[in-house]
DNA sequence: ACAATAAGTTACCTAAATGTGATATAGGTA
DNA sequence: TACCTATATCACATTTAGGTAACTTATTGT
């Protein structure tokens, strides 16, 4: 008893991974192009990015657009709900900045 | 190239897992006792409580004070810098208990 | 003697996340 | 014909997260 229900819960599993915020990190500019996106997310394995984009969008977060060309063209961009992050997201980016300006 | 530096890292590398949001969370209003803070947090082991208050005071993020009386107390209480999530914690909550409104 | 207590540890196990390397696609170009 | 391109998938291995249950500790009250 005095368990409280917590709405972070929710949260947490929508974007509570690894790569899952970077990558929405990235789109706050506007659409990118799949292959661009990786490209600025360091470190991200060509497998996660592709896994992690597919949940985000399962979920409701981006939107992928795909052009019918040769070699293929893949657009991702951020829905209203995605957007909705953004504030969160840059607190969570400058948090960091700011703390680990310290040790 | 055009890979972006991202602060956003160290954040998640500090509080990017499945408990520490929400056990940061219930220490907002103050400094709580070991078995009462376990018991805010619905359906986190022992174990995990205990590894995930030790990694947040690894990280200094909260302080743990133990009282030499049998049984046991020990108290958490999040330190400045634990106290710096204040607004991001409650904004991820918020963000969660708005988005599960609908669905 | 022994049970109750609060906080935690330990050994063992399963499940989830992440990484690696190879392969697929299909039209344009050398 | 063979290769290049951007995007993605597949099989497999490894790493990390998380769970369960038993055990420890030291004192007080029975």
């Amino acid at each position: 008893m005095n368990k409280i229900y917590c709405p972070l819960n929710y949260t947490m599993k929508l974007i509570g991974t690894k790569w899952k915020p970077l990558v929405l990190f990235h789109l706050l500019e506007g659409p990118v192009r799949s292959g661009k996106l990786q490209n600025k997310v360091p470190h991200i394995s060509n497998k996660m990015f592709t896994q992690t984009v597919r949940e985000l969008e399962k979920d409701n977060l981006i939107t992928r657009k795909v052009y019918p060309v040769v070699p293929p063209k893949v657009e991702y961009e951020l829905t209203e709900k995605g957007k909705s992050l953004e504030s969160i997201l840059k607190s969570l980016d400058s948090w960091g900045k700011e703390m680990s300006a310290f040790s």
